[in-house]
DNA sequence: GCAGATGCACAACCAATGGTTGTGGCTCGC
DNA sequence: GCGAGCCACAACCATTGGTTGTGCATCTGC
């Protein structure tokens, strides 16, 4: 089915006529009523009834109109999507369930009339969201570069907000019955954080954690995904994972893991935004507005240092150093 | 642009091979990347990244996703709304802004799964209505028959639910100040209700109420649109007309217009719906169902006769007779 | 390192499509 | 009853969109 006869079909239900319908959209009326006649023809159905002054729906076609209304509507939102230099606001998450994109989820089911394309680069060096920001491929990128000094100077990467980090283990372990846990409790425990890249934002944060709570966190090793981890999670008595509280992986309910807020201090992973310095995407402001109103973290909170550098001093923010 | 390319497109990101998309499209490998080729040069961007072991969305590729998602879907429900003995369950107004559309659209926007089409037969005839939901054409329609034993046997017309009658009138109307008001009340007003075919069931209806309760309704003369019905009475001391409370017409703000419940008895205009017999749409059921769960009018509440016929004991009502 | 398998792209070919211009038939209004 | 307006049909032609056959690149297994 071709979309521009769909066009041409409401178009024509709109207008009343083929003919209007035709010099709007740039063809002859004959070509609006051979569209017509071939959607007439694949879909089984009259559509219109021809009278002296125009044409008409019938039932079938008030009952398609509609539809093809929506589908056009989509076909003109897909080209705006990809319009070079497109004005659709278009973000990089690092995966689509992480709490960036869940956050993202919730701005726009609040504001659903937001034309909003999330995409996820399929490569994890944080220099590449950069440069896709700096091609303006992307408008912005849930990404952190840990060294802000590397970042090109049209380019700057802001604090969008912080992830609490939660425990998840499995009914064996030893601290499955605790109700909250204290990073001093997670001392001489494994913690098994798979599938991280090294020099990745993740392996800097894992990196200071284990320093500053003497904490065992064992990187190391592929991630087969989170379908093996979950079950090995599940079966083991002294493996424990981290996980950011905003995640919203659909752990498998058959699993019985746990998941247990850490506290005193919170463990905050923060995500950053990088985005052009020059005119950012308009869209942009209200989603930055957004993350202000998500539920802010309690005074005692530590986060990597690199989070704690002040970019504006209002921003500043303490450096816990137990 | 071509639907069944951007099925393949669909199909292809998320199989991550031409080849399987085109096994399961029943086309060759080729036709699909002929498709993928042309929607790109169409769009003017590269949507896959081709790899020796299938394809990847680019950037664009996963932005455009989403929405051809929606065409796709959008054209499946198109095709499935006029499906020759469709399962798409397809309702007959009398018009859009009627409190029979309002109560659907109610109804959808909290079933919003529900695939529902709304059409409008552009006859008056109730007759028609009834011929149409015989032959399949439409599945209920929401019109009344006066005379039940005019009913053919394989259709039914069952009470839907009761729109009450308010009063419009313009600010210079003697009654314009009125909080609630009386059939008495409006003994001697002249009522204006332009456009109502002689023996339609709004005839019925207002020939009845003028009978009963003694008023002067007008039914005279041709109906020129509802704008200028809105500034003839604006403008008018002495004309009034009746309108359901449950419509949405949007009344012009600036046409000062004032909507007066009348009460005592309040006057119920009959919905009702028009369904096949045997196999009704299995839809119907919850919408049906639904009408129960609207508000009910008062005791004291007026109907006209053919709404009073006994259809089933228990559905039997109070004839009012002032 | 090499052979085979796999997966996408290009070429050649052909039926069908979708646009054009020209024309005819129908209904409405004067 | 005649002209205006509108849609449909016919003839024509460039383009499309499918096919089969083939080529090229990459990954896999020995």
């Amino acid at each position: 089915m071709d979309t521009e006869a769909l066009r041409s079909f409401v178009r024509a239900a709109e207008l009343g006529q083929l003919q209007h319908a035709a010099d709007e959209l740039g063809v002859t009326q004959q070509a609006v009523s051979k569209r017509i006649a071939t959607l007439e023809r694949d879909l089984g159905v009259r559509l219109f009834t021809r009278t002296a002054r125009g044409v008409e729906l019938t039932l079938d076609g008030q009952a398609l109109l509609p539809h093809a209304r929506d589908v056009v509507a989509g076909v003109d939102r897909g080209m705006a999507a990809i319009r070079p230099g497109s004005r659709t606001l278009r973000i990089d998450v690092l995966g689509l369930r992480t709490a960036q994109a869940v956050v993202l989820h919730d701005y726009w089911r609040s504001h659903p009339e937001t034309d909003l394309d999330v995409v996820t680069l399929r490569v994890n060096d944080p220099r590449a969201a950069v440069a896709a920001v700096q091609a303006g491929d992307i408008d912005a990128s849930f990404r952190s570069v840990t060294d802000p000094a590397a970042l090109p100077r049209d380019v700057r990467m802001i604090h969008a907000f912080d992830s609490p980090t939660e425990l998840l283990v499995g009914p064996r372990h030893p601290l499955a019955s605790a109700r909250t846990l204290t990073p001093a409790q997670l001392r001489r425990h494994r913690i098994w954080v798979p599938g991280i890249a090294p020099h990745s934002e993740w392996a800097d944060f894992y990196d200071q954690l284990a320093t500053d709570f003497d904490l065992r966190i064992d990187a190391a090793g592929p991630n087969f995904g989170n379908e093996v981890l979950l079950d090995i999670l599940a079966d083991s008595a002294d493996v424990a994972t981290l996980v950011g509280s905003r995640d919203r992986y659909i752990w498998p309910t058959n699993h019985d893991l746990r998941r247990i807020p850490i506290v005193s201090p919170t463990l905050a992973y923060p995500l950053s935004l990088i985005l052009p310095r020059a005119n950012p995407h308009p869209g942009l402001r209200a989603i930055i507005d957004h993350f202000a109103s998500l539920a802010p973290l309690p005074a005692t909170t530590w986060r990597p240092s690199w989070a704690t550098t002040p970019r504006r001093r209002e921003e500043a923010v303490e450096h816990h150093r137990p």
